[in-house]
DNA sequence: CAGTATTCTTGCAGTGAGTGCAAGTTGCAG
DNA sequence: CTGCAACTTGCACTCACTGCAAGAATACTG
């Protein structure tokens, strides 16, 4: 469903396509040539583009590599989340906000997989990729504030956004292993399931 | 232990000064006019120093803000984890392995703190630090996959880095809340029982 | 369909981060 | 004092990234 969804809109259309014609193109020629011997504006010449335009779609030239974007969940997710749902329990609760993210976040899977890979040979993609996870964990943690009210935790917000962000990289990690197998949100319990299981060592 | 230490050699000690001192301007600097608002050049030259020399000294302005630096274990410490030691329980010789590392992490508190206050003015310091704090993940995982011919595990190392830079993280953000009582390792177990409390909710 | 509003692209000019190099300075050992 | 190694500095350079204003493409209205 993520790949898809075309826009009847041809404005829509254009901008999708020049998105990600820019990540086709940095994912290429990075993965050529290495990060830094790549500069933004041959990624903008190869696409079709202008230096300039590169800066509308992009904020910076790891972001384009990564194919980074906002991602978020849907209302209804979000609310039942706040209002203290959908178990009541907090661990499960989680589980079920973390899962609506995933389905959010892999766009495009072949896009996504190159950028794994680049991630391995680029070290400095991996901090950019991090400090984006870091953004949604901050949104978590916006949703755990608010759900604090409705039902309160004796753990820190903190804490519990670690764990959160926890599971939705081992959640990612695990379906790249699995080779992209169904979706990411399928590999949550195994996730869970493996921090309990260190945690009862 | 680490706030002091002084260098009996010239050269370690002037180097250590200007370290601090690259770090006070830059810190006081960012504080008055925002990240954006200084440039290296006026940090440099508050502390004295050509703007080449700071570039001797950190990657970037925003490594000097945060006063970034390597840290590491000591290798008694590292030896025993790889091998499987000190109790061979994996949750346990973790904790062990992550005081080991905080032991060595904030070489100036009061620097340590006026980094924490700047970060939640300039949030691309949070990203800056998180990425710091990867590194030091992922030295931890190393030394997991180290350990790991002499003593297996079922769980994954990237579940286990997690938690380990879970652990470090939410211990320092526990001294930090204590107002930086006794050491950060001290705050260990409150952030292992916070994380079981989730866990067994 | 014509005309207008809106949105997007682009060139231009500029700031400032960060780097390699080579020459100078400073501390250190014999 | 002398030669050595480490460190600092200026210089020249590349390139990421930004604001602005003009122009092009697209959408909207009657």
């Amino acid at each position: 469903m993520p790949t898809s969804a075309p826009p009847s809109n041809a404005r829509e259309r254009q901008k999708r396509e020049r998105r990600l014609a820019l990540i086709e193109a940095a994912q290429r020629l990075v993965g050529e040539r290495g990060l830094d011997d790549v500069t933004v504006e041959e990624i903008s010449s190869a696409a079709g583009l202008s230096t300039r335009t590169f800066f509308n779609y992009f904020d910076s030239k790891d972001d384009a590599v990564l194919g980074i974007q906002e991602i978020g969940v849907d209302a209804e997710v979000r609310a039942q989340f706040v209002s203290g749902g959908p178990t009541g329990r907090l661990m499960s609760d989680l589980e079920a906000l973390v899962a609506g993210f995933l389905d959010h976040a892999a766009p495009n899977i072949e896009q996504g997989e190159r950028a794994m890979r680049l991630m391995i040979a680029e070290p400095r993609l991996v901090q950019r990729h991090i400090a984006w996870h870091q953004r949604v964990v901050a949104e978590l943690e916006a949703l755990l504030s608010e759900r604090r009210t409705a039902r309160p935790s004796p753990v820190d917000d903190d804490t519990i956004g670690m764990v959160a962000g926890l599971l939705l990289r081992a959640s990612a990690l695990a379906w790249a292993r699995s080779g992209y197998e169904g979706d990411a949100a399928a590999h949550l319990p195994e996730a869970v399931a493996q921090l309990r299981l260190l945690l009862d060592d």
